[in-house]
DNA sequence: TGGCGAATGTTACTGTATAACATCGCGACG
DNA sequence: CGTCGCGATGTTATACAGTAACATTCGCCA
């Protein structure tokens, strides 16, 4: 899916979900998916603040907690950061695998392996949330 | 294990892997022990500071990872503080089940699961990492 | 057209983490 | 015994991450 299209999709996604893909929201979201992997939200800020001039901490923060809300950004905690989900549409529990060598983040669905999981945090009397998972470890390229 | 022992072992654990838990890290290792559950490392700066008077982060946050490094502590990442494990002994993954109401924190041994994730990861042409997963969920007394 | 609510702007601050350099303490070794 | 090296700790300063609180704007619709 190329960028237009994905920003076409992500705006009839929040639609049907009764919010608005803004302006500024859609400005951020494009910023987000110019980068490889992961992004940080003060580079957002500072991209943000290239084309407009003026831009602070909140209206980021903001603007990247509506696209996570809306499943169009996974924050990934190991790194402070957000990647973009490139498939919103479906409900699905992902895992987000970084390289610890070159950062490149890749998205896998797991529903299978999941269930495991549900088992033994069953087996403690925890119910988890749906979530998604965040493992580090090493890509193919750098694997060599 | 009381506390005593868990330092002892702790202290013997580090010893075998060639390094020494000085005063400061066992003093740090004491202070995560006294509380439940997760601890931030400004928390444990602070109470390092009413024991000693004075103490800057780097201090804190060297002593956290070189814990961290033992396998004493884990890292809660989705929270940005440390939680003591119970079990470094043995070579293990872990997952840390995070009560998202109560903030209280379990640890459980998940081999068995984990095995599911590689297979997703090896598909994906990634090698995982050790690593401890950390979930959010509700705990028992929360879910009711 | 006026008023309501959501979105955005603005200021200031709190919390998290690390870089860079100084100093200390202790064991190895001549 | 000195001193060299090195790992641990101290110190200062700053970078990076995130949010509270309040002001303002904008679109919608009664």
């Amino acid at each position: 899916m190329n960028r237009t299209d994905y920003l076409q999709a992500a705006e009839a996604h929040c639609e049907r979900r009764g919010c608005k893909l803004t302006a500024l929201r859609r400005q951020v979201l494009e910023l987000v998916l110019r980068h490889q992997g992961v992004v940080k939200a003060y580079q957002v800020l500072a991209d943000l603040q290239k084309e407009r001039g003026v831009a602070a901490p909140p209206t980021v923060y903001r603007a990247l907690d509506f696209l996570v809300e809306q499943g169009l950004l996974h924050r990934v905690d190991a790194l402070n950061g957000f990647v973009v989900c490139d498939h919103f549409e479906c409900q699905h529990e992902s895992m987000i695998l970084v390289c610890e060598t070159c950062g490149k983040v890749q998205e896998v669905d797991v529903m299978a392996a999941l269930a495991g999981l549900h088992d033994v945090a069953d087996a403690a009397d925890f119910t988890l949330s749906h979530q998604n998972l965040t493992l580090t470890g090493l890509c193919k390229a750098c694997r060599i």
